[in-house]
DNA sequence: CCGAATCCTGTCCGATACTG
DNA sequence: CAGTATCGGACAGGATTCGG
């Protein structure tokens, strides 16, 4: 429940935050853009969260409209929590603030993304004017979880579920997968990491030079 | 300083809210958007914010890189904060946000809003759908505060300052002219309210239809 | 075993008073 | 004008416990 703490303001920008601005909300959102999720993979993806504040977090955005909450029909037995169509509309926002957050000068590539984290990076950091001309077909499969991605008419597309007709196949941990299309890794070297490529493995490298990393901002002129 | 609280994620995004993520730190940039602010001046548009919480995030969001703080030269005793380049790159994440919290089913139109909220809004809502066609040069003056508004080549432009050739100039408060905007208030009920208008009033009869409400999300069924 | 409630502790926020 | 000092209270973090 809580007292509600609130920006009295009329901008729907400020309002915004009153509803998804709390810590980890906008992460608990982020976790749930795939697909339905359980309290417990909730936690273990969100490394570091508390449980009350996990219960908190679910509690207030389900009250808001972000997301619902779905007892699953037997045998197997639980609750998921899923977006709702307006929770679902968060996409951009998280998109264009991490397209914001490449550039931070202080941007630190020493911990893992959850495989949520990893596919919507890849949203925004696509960059249309690269994939001119380019068509791709690619499966992912990060510990069992599948991801169909499509390149075709300048636009990518990240859907959750088994691709129909890919022209190549990754299996492994995304972590080792991220290096080849932000950091310019070669293939090879992601595979020798313990990547699984199975397919034609020169649509990956294509597909790879369509995240350009962008100029990370300047440090501010530190006169401690 | 301070034990800063971080996610230990390397999702770029997660990054990000580490900067910007803490309560009123986008807010504060929102109000920097248009140009530098004194610490006084922030203190009074942000309604609410405590002198101690501001001075924090003025402190980090310097430290971070998003904001520079400058001295004025004499005789104008003082100092300002402006933003960044990577600080007014932010102005997308609070245009899309903005537009994602126009759809809250609780939003509340009771409360002022800023200058900068306010013309930060009309970056949020504009539809260049709805702008074939349409040329328009507006001078917006908000209590001393001027602003040159630009509809051409179905682009929006905001820029603080005087317009060189405006078609019409609207002088008051800004929370008289958001009802015409965005409720469809007609301009002379917003001139009984004391906005000024001189010049064209069919010019900003016209440019109030290019800032249409989206429909509210469904209210999440409270089956408490 | 999953989802959540209940401690307790530490940090951050909010409001006001005060100072260079 | 531009902050600092102080303090109560709210919230986050972590561990433990409880109910289905």
């Amino acid at each position: 429940m809580a007292g509600k703490r609130r920006y009295e303001d009329g901008c729907a920008f400020a309002q915004g935050l009153d509803v998804v601005g709390e810590r980890w909300a906008l992460l608990v959102v982020r976790e749930l853009m795939f697909g339905p999720k359980r309290f417990s993979d909730l936690k273990s993806d969100l490394t570091g969260i508390a449980t009350n504040v996990l219960t908190q977090r679910l509690t207030d955005l389900e009250a808001a409209g972000v997301i619902s909450r779905r007892d699953l029909p037997p045998p197997t037995r639980g609750r998921v929590y899923a977006l709702t169509d307006w929770g679902r509309e968060l996409a951009p926002v998280i998109e264009v603030m991490g397209r914001w957050s490449a550039r931070n000068p202080r941007l630190q590539f020493g911990w893992p993304l959850s495989v949520s984290a990893a596919m919507m990076s890849l949203g925004s950091m696509f960059d249309p004017s690269r994939a001119e001309g380019v068509e791709a077909a690619l499966q992912f499969d990060f510990g069992g979880e599948l991801f169909a991605v499509t390149v075709a008419d300048r636009r990518l597309r990240v859907d959750p579920g088994r691709h129909p007709a890919p022209q190549v196949t990754v299996t492994g941990d995304q972590n080792e997968l991220l290096p080849v299309l932000y950091a310019g890794m070669p293939v090879a070297e992601a595979e020798a990491n313990g990547l699984a490529v199975e397919g034609d493995r020169e649509v990956l490298r294509r597909f790879a030079t369509l995240f350009p990393m962008p100029d990370p901002a300047p440090l501010p002129v530190t006169a401690t």
